[in-house]
Parts: structure tokens; sequence; C-alpha cells
DNA sequence: AGGTATTCACATGAAACTATTCTCTGAGTTAGG
DNA sequence: TAACTCAGAGAATAGTTTCATGTGAATACCTGT
């Protein structure tokens, strides 16, 4: 019988009644136009054009916020500088691409060099050599023919916020240890103060041009998101108004692209689990609330179990605190006025030993978790502010900043790993 | 009253430490000739 | 004697701890009127 069921699920399926293409939407996809962006991909194609001449360029940067199309765009220079040059064949170019923000990448000068002799066809070890034999193995290789070769550093701004400035440094000043090849970088930053923060120094050895992605406006997300739903989706399905409502919440979202696009994919999917045969304007807000609960939870189960403990304690507190509050103002005025009342480091602290003491787990520090805090606070999990109460010391202010539904349920998981162990 | 000086309770910084991962090297061991 | 194993030295990283210094403003303490 159950087999029954499930057939009809599969079937259900199969007949697909919303998507043609589903992966037009996924962000990983290429479209093989970029609208709104043909500014930037001229002024790249002529920064970087001398490059086919076999000459060096400037070195280029561009900023602009996230799903601003500013890693597409240098992608699709990169393609057709690598046609051209194929075409004439006169040097030998190499452009690679490196996201340096890629989990097991990200934070060290070592690991980048690494997965940039990886992607040139050399190996080094994950760890055990000193980082300035990793350097001069890059050196050796790139040196080994001549070419000419742009490393284009996706999200570099992480990077030289962890590690240093010295990073940039170094690879400028590579240009004057080879021989044979030249390189040139392009570095992409979301940080527009990225460069400001740079030691002048580097940033004149730097010798850079620079390019803004402006985030797009609601108009242009449009655009894009129609372009790109004629295509992933059935005709007739979407109805009126949905391609706007995405374009809006986006471009509040600072004209984020892929937010867009990942609004309207996930709308689809609801409307196909949900057998609707049209994407409603509904399915576009319930998409907005699970982006935003996913990407929370997902946070949060990820953290090492003595930053859920921190967050734990944050979460029960601010309960605590509430219910008192609520509490007094039913006793003075009867009113049920839900004010988030604000809790502060040392609660939290004293909170937390407890907690580890209960569950046998050795407590950290107040001085690390002063700092997990602030980093809760930079996952926007939490707010917090320092505030100074005079004589009673100077502390931070913490508020939680999830909607109650999802305390809830980062609660569950914290509670599941808690009982787990 | 008005102006300094204190003081609280942490914040913030820097450095040092720990555990873990991984390479590389050379000494010791082994097996086969 | 070549091949193999295995311990130890070094490097690098993440996550802390230790030690030191900084800090905003309510309060305490003066001062002179």
């Amino acid at each position: 019988m159950i087999n029954l069921e499930i057939e009809q699920i599969f079937d259900s399926f199969d007949k697909n009644t919303i998507f043609k293409d589903k992966s037009l939407l996924q962000s990983n996809h290429k479209p093989e136009e970029i609208l709104h962006r043909r500014q930037q991909i001229k002024q790249i194609a002529s920064i970087l054009a001398p490059i086919l001449r076999g000459e060096k360029t400037s070195n280029l940067f561009l900023y602009g916020k996230t799903g601003s199309g500013k890693t597409l765009s240098v992608q699709y220079v990169q393609e057709q500088l690598l046609k051209r040059a194929k075409e004439n064949n006169k040097y030998k170019l190499r452009i690679e691409y490196l996201n340096c923000k890629l989990k097991k990448i990200s934070d060290t000068e070592y690991r980048i060099l690494a997965e940039l002799i990886k992607k040139m066809g050399g190996s080094v070890p994950d760890t055990g050599l000193p980082t300035q034999a990793v350097y001069s193995k890059f050196i050796e290789i790139i040196d080994s023919e001549k070419q000419l070769i742009v490393l284009i550093l996706d999200e570099i701004d992480q990077t030289v916020k962890k590690i240093s400035s010295d990073f940039l440094y170094n690879l400028t000043r590579m240009n004057s240890e080879l021989s044979k090849s030249q390189i040139c970088i392009v570095g992409i930053s979301n940080d527009l103060t990225f460069l400001d923060q740079v030691d002048p120094r580097v940033k004149s050895s730097l010798s850079e041009e620079e390019i803004v992605f402006p985030p797009y406006n609601a108009l242009q997300l449009k655009d894009i998101l129609n372009n790109r739903a004629k295509l992933a989706f059935k005709e007739g399905i979407i109805e009126e108004g949905v391609v706007e409502k995405c374009a809006a919440f986006a471009a509040r979202e600072h004209g984020d692209a892929r937010r867009a696009l990942d609004l309207l994919r996930i709308a689809g999917e609801l409307t196909e689990r949900d057998n609707s045969k049209k994407i409603k304007l509904k399915y576009i807000d319930e998409a907005n609330e699970k982006i935003e609960k996913d990407k929370i939870l997902d946070i949060i189960s990820l953290e090492p179990k003595q930053f859920q403990l921190v967050l734990y304690s944050i979460i029960k507190l601010s309960e605590q605190k509430n219910k008192e509050g609520k509490r007094q103002l039913q006793l003075t005025k009867g009113t049920a006025f839900s004010s988030k009342e604000p809790i502060f480091t040392g609660d939290v602290y004293n909170f937390y030993q407890e907690l580890c003491l209960k569950n046998k787990i050795d407590a950290l520090t107040q001085r690390r978790v002063s700092d997990i805090i602030q980093e809760f606070d930079m996952l926007g999990i939490i707010n917090v502010r320092v505030i100074s109460k005079g004589r009673g010391g100077r502390m931070r202010e913490i508020k939680l900043a999830i909607p109650r539904l999802i305390v809830e349920k980062a609660k569950e998981i914290i509670q599941g790993v808690l009982n787990y162990v």
C-alpha cells in the first residue's frame, strides 16, 4: 500500500510542474549575458587588455557588496581573454581564480600559496614546511617558463584582515624575483574601505586601479530575475508581482542579486512542495523566512560546543529577564509588554560557569568568553553594545537579535548537543 | 555648586602556551643475497 | 646492503590562557563661595 503513496509522491515530483531548469537559479550558475554590468566589464577589459600583448598591467581591485556581480564579471573577462590569447598564441597566459574565503583555504598565507601552487600543477604538503619554502616553490613553479600570470583573488579583504597586509606586499614584491614571468593581481573585495586599512607603503607598491560595483537597484534586479526566470520556470507559472517582490526584498539587502535568485528558487521549491500550480506572493515571504532561519540555525549548529554553551546562557538569561520584566510590568501597570531586557557580560559568564559545572565541561576564561560574545555579535546572532555604568563598571550590553521562533529551535539544537555528550 | 579624582567591572591587546597535524631526517631494524 | 620502520625535530594552526593596560561615567571627595 505504501508503495502506492510513494509512487504518487514520485509521480507528482516527476511531473515537475514548476521548474524547467532549476540550475539556472543556483548561485553558481554563470549566465551567458551579464545584465547591467556592461560598464564595469568594459573597464576591466580595458585595464587588462595589455596582457594580450604580453605586457604587465596594473594591479586591479574590484569593490562591491556581495551579489553585485563582481566575480561574474571578472570571470567573464577571464574567459574572453583566454580565448583571445589562444587565438594569437604569442605569449603564454595563465589566469587563476581563487576564492580566498573557501573554508579550507581562508585564513593563512601558507594555505593560499599552497592552493595556488596546486592550481599551477605543483603540490605542497598541508603543513610542515616553512612558509618561506612555500614561497620559493611558488616562484620556482611560475618562473619555470616564460608566462604571464593573472591571479584573481576573491574576497581578499577577509584574508588581509586575518593575516596582515604583508601578504599583499609579498605578492607585489614577487615580480622582482621573477626573471621570466610576471604576475598581476586582481583583488576582489566586499569591503569598500578595504584599501584604506592597508599600510600605505604596501598600497603604493600595488600601484592599483580600482573599479567599484554599485549595488543593483530594484529595477535592475527585476531585469535579471526576469531573464533567468524565463528559462528556469515553465511558462505562466509565476504570478503577477512575484518577481517584483523578490527584487524589492533583495534591493533592501544592498541589492544582492544572489539573494534575489535564492529567494526565487526557494519560493519555487516551496511551491512545488505545496503542490501548488503557481508561485504566489506568499511563497516569497516564506522563502525569505526560510533563508534567514536556515542561515542562523546553520551557523549555530556548526559552532563549537563552548560557543553553543555561551549562546545557551545568553538565551536562558534573556528569557529569565524577560519574564521578570513582564511580571514587574504586569504588577505595576498590568500590561504585558515584552521588551527585550538586556543582559550583561558578568551574568553570562556566571551562568556559563554553572552550566559547565553541571555538564562536567571545562569552563573557559572570562577573557575568552568575552571574545566569543563578540564573535556572536559579528555573526548577527546577538546585538552588543559596550556601556559604562559609571561606578558599576563597564561591560557589554547583550540582546538577542534573532526571532523567538528561531530561538526555540536553537535551544533544541544546543540541548541536543549537550545531552548527547 | 562646581570641579577633580576614584573606582568599578569589565574591555581590549599582546604574548605565550598547548595540542594537533604534518613533513623530513636519520638511526636502527630487517630480510634477502 | 637496500628497504623499511619509527622516533624525534621542526613548522604551522587553532584555540586558549596569562599578564597588562585601557576606559566611560556614576560616585566620592574637595574647594571655594
